[in-house]
DNA sequence: CAGCATCCTTGGAGATACTG
DNA sequence: CAGTATCTCCAAGGATGCTG
């Protein structure tokens, strides 16, 4: 990505909403923190409530649930409805736009789970290529500074 | 340093290597990092060296350029290549594996560039469900605790 | 029940210096 | 050129207590 020149470039965190200048990068962001995916697929097939994702994700603390919901809200890809009861009650579903977004997200899904041998197997082997290795190894007719 | 007696095993930072017990939240970990994907993406039309890597990722240190493409080595997405030369040089290029992974991350590389528009929108707008906003608002029949 | 405010810890990552 | 080693810093995220 290209964007530099002006501030502290490398220091500042450029967490960017989904559809800043680096759509890939700022999707990255989101479907790479540790919990947007894991709520997204627990409202796939169907609506939930607050206290309903705690459950189905123990693991996730109420803060970062909150968190992660509202950014979520905030990029389209969920909606948030609130019922004004005497016990309080929040829904949070999929919107259009986040469907489509499992579609693409399902595809990867899906291969982590076929390769998941795969990659076990590439963990296993020491290595194809040491570092002095004659394997791979060729003269250079120069230096091409 | 650690001192910790007991293992205390919700607290412990479950980064796995892809193909561990979770592969999807493995997957997630991986290509969620920073500068995994951006990789990646330099690699994909053809093989590159150390340095063109980082030419064409200003904003990666050297420090994670290494890190990353190690990780990325382990996980057997990539293959590195020693030349035993003068001036030292070594080449990364996708696996067979790595390529596999391109094909559903490209979909969701156009996802995000596809939904851009969307997203801003919806960036845009206020809100829909402020909460005690009474649009959504209906009465529960009793608390089902 | 759902959510916010605050404190505190951890480790991810940049900067820098050195090596084969 | 292609790394490794070390220091430091910051913010992501957990724990806890309070509110409507």
């Amino acid at each position: 990505m290209a964007q530099d020149s002006s501030v502290k470039a490398g220091l500042m965190k450029d967490r960017l909403a989904l559809g800043a200048v680096c759509p890939t990068r700022a999707l990255l962001d989101r479907i790479g923190d540790r919990w947007s995916v894991l709520v997204l697929m627990e409202l796939q097939p169907r609506i939930r409530r607050f206290s309903e994702l705690r459950r189905a994700i123990p693991d996730i603390s109420q803060r970062m649930l909150t968190q992660t919901l509202r950014q979520l809200e905030a990029d389209g890809l969920i909606s948030r409805t609130v019922f004004a009861t005497v016990p309080p009650r929040v829904d949070y579903e999929l919107t259009e736009l986040g469907h489509s977004l499992m579609v693409p997200l399902g595809g990867l899904i899906v291969w982590a789970d076929e390769n998941r041998e795969r990659v076990r197997a590439a963990r296993r082997q020491p290595d194809t290529t040491t570092p002095g290795a004659p394997s791979a190894i060729r003269p250079m007719s120069a230096a091409q500074g």
